[in-house]
DNA sequence: TGTACATCAGTGAACGCGCGTTCACTGATGTAC
DNA sequence: TGTACATCAGTGAACGCGCGTTCACTGATGTAC
């Protein structure tokens, strides 16, 4: 408990008129409120209320409740890659070890993001023809698909090369599999071991996906 | 249009004042619910609608609304199961030529019935403790786990072999991520394929997930 | 440095709506005798 | 075969609620001169 008595998230001091970053505070209190609620009771009210702020405050900087989900995407994906970039940079140069990383990184974002997740790969209510999140969901399928070629030594592109596109169909639903799947808490024998056995298993299990040439 | 001028789901004669098999009509109402509106759409109101009775009959048959959708998912899981057994039937009798055949045939679920799908695997609204959903889904992975079983020869149970967890956990993956994916739209360059062709590159695929003995 | 003014960001009341659920009811069906 | 009665299945009105959005407003900030 607080020693003030105050819940924690209210501030001691009078607050001024204007917030300074509120869209950066309603994004993080959207997170906060898809972890809580899940997408199917997301609404524009409550994260006004986790933000502290009224409820009309978000149309300010979002227009509307699909606007504010369609931001929540976007940040979701720029994070997405970058957790696979910050397990690439831990693991060899290696195109093969740089393939496991990347990997990893993608289940890790699902299990520690779960309702992020799903937000980003399993809901129609993001606007996904909005430029912002076309491209970034745009270039998280392309780093995948950049890393698999590194591998593999076929830099044909997919759309074009039948071999090209099993190798990183292959990669990306294996890894998506995994990560929705650990995401959702099925598959509880591998999603319950200790955090480096289950990252040592999922490195085996993704390397059957591509093999170097 | 229709010639009569009525709206095809409104009865012509008069409909008696007792159903007969409501639930039942229930269950497909939800089913095009789901479809039309999403999950985070979905609402007993519209279901009822849909099927042409008042909106507090369907309480009488599946108590509320987390009810109704538990009901789905539960017949989804089962339907599921039964799109999978069909593939196999056509297939040879040849473990490996089974598996192939499940594999193909959770994905052509899933992109049948793509929001059925997100129902069963991407939502917190079903009760997964309630028993018909939990035995519909158990039985859906031990399926899956069987035949993988019967291609590597390993009978060890998952939870204590780790070949055999990693085998099962890498084809399920493979599976519901190539499902997963390609039932949201993406991966359009595999999804866009004639569906024999398509076909022939699930296969392809998923015969990464594990080897024969 | 001071002042007028435009713009921006947040407020709080109000709106209309669709929702899930409850409730007393009624029509239909099944069963006991 | 008839009748009384219990049970079942569906109705329609009513409830209270939380929602997204609109709106006139006000406090704060930035800028031109």
């Amino acid at each position: 408990m607080d020693p003030t008595g105050q819940p924690p998230d209210v501030a001691r001091a009078p607050r001024p008129y204007h917030h300074g970053d509120l869209a950066t505070t309603l994004l993080d209190a959207g997170e906060a409120e898809l972890v809580d609620k899940g997408i199917e009771g997301f609404s524009l009210r409550g994260v006004a209320k986790r933000a502290g702020v009224s409820h009309a405050a978000p149309a300010h900087h979002f227009g509307d409740v699909d606007g504010l989900l369609t931001a929540l995407a976007t940040r979701g994906f720029e994070r997405f890659l970058a957790r696979q970039e910050e397990f690439r940079r831990q693991a060899r140069r290696e195109p093969r070890a740089q393939l496991e990383a990347s990997g990893v990184g993608y289940v890790a974002f699902a299990m520690e993001n779960p309702a992020l997740f799903r937000l980003m790969f399993g809901s129609r209510r993001p606007d996904f023809a909005s430029p912002g999140l076309g491209l970034a969901a745009q270039a998280a399928f392309d780093d995948l698909a950049r890393h698999v070629a590194d591998v593999t030594g076929n830099a044909n592109p997919p759309s074009k090369d039948r071999a090209a596109l099993h190798d990183v169909a292959a990669t990306w639903a294996l890894a998506h599999g995994l990560a929705d799947l650990l995401a959702a808490g099925r598959l509880p024998s591998l999603g319950g071991l200790p955090p480096r056995a289950r990252n040592r298993a999922i490195v085996g299990i993704l390397g059957r996906a591509v093999r170097s040439p």
